[in-house]
DNA sequence: TACCAGTAGCTAGTGTCACCAAGTAGCTGG
DNA sequence: CCAGCTACTTGGTGACACTAGCTACTGGTA
């Protein structure tokens, strides 16, 4: 891994949160933590963070300042409808992709 | 499409590529032009080439010069032992984060 | 003859994105 | 009182696809 999955996740990563988040709220350390989980082991704290606040200034989702019990107060995102139209956008567009490269995959090569 | 596409195109299509490569030699006009009626219509030009030269100063390719019938000599890639190996280690990359997503799509949140 | 379209490849500069590294800030337990 | 967890921020780096040009060779046409 490593590299291969750096550049793979260029794009794909912003729809993976906004997947998350379509499910329910979340916060950045929260969705960090969870991604970890999930496998991608090798996440940097700061992206997820830089992420969001991205998909924020594109008006994708909205924000509420929750306070915690243990720690600075939480940045909780929530996807709107403009993220859910987003979302669905891009989906299409992973579809597609995942199709061309399932064929390529076991047709070996296209013609 | 537009934006979407290309940002995911980071990091696969090179997988793209080499997965095109693995079933037949190729140079970078033909491969353009079957990207181009594979549904991928807006790949730039340059961009094909570009690559190209990457993945063979990586030394996952083996070049040819090909003389040409209509227009200028032609450099005709095919996928050497070392890029075969890096072909496979894409698609494993390409099937985690793949799986993953799928999850995230029909599962609608992880938990 | 001059020009254009098609074939074939190259290059410099740009923007986006994930990464790394380091930092701030609040709370709890030894 | 400080080590460790929680939670978010920021500046700089590298990789990659894109834009917008360019060179060069062939054949057909005005």
């Amino acid at each position: 891994m490593g590299k291969l999955v750096t550049e793979m996740l260029k794009g794909t990563l912003e729809g993976i949160v906004l997947a998350i988040l379509s499910g329910r709220s979340a916060y950045g350390y929260e969705i960090t933590a969870w991604l970890r989980d999930q496998g991608f082991s090798e996440i940097a704290e700061g992206t997820v963070y830089a992420l969001l606040i991205r998909i924020e200034q594109r008006g994708l989702v909205d924000v509420q300042k929750v306070p915690s019990e243990k720690g600075p107060p939480r940045k909780v995102y929530s996807l709107n409808a403009q993220g859910r139209e987003y979302l669905e956008e891009f989906w299409k567009t992973w579809s597609f992709l995942a199709e061309r490269l399932e064929q390529l995959r076991d047709g070996g090569n296209g013609k």
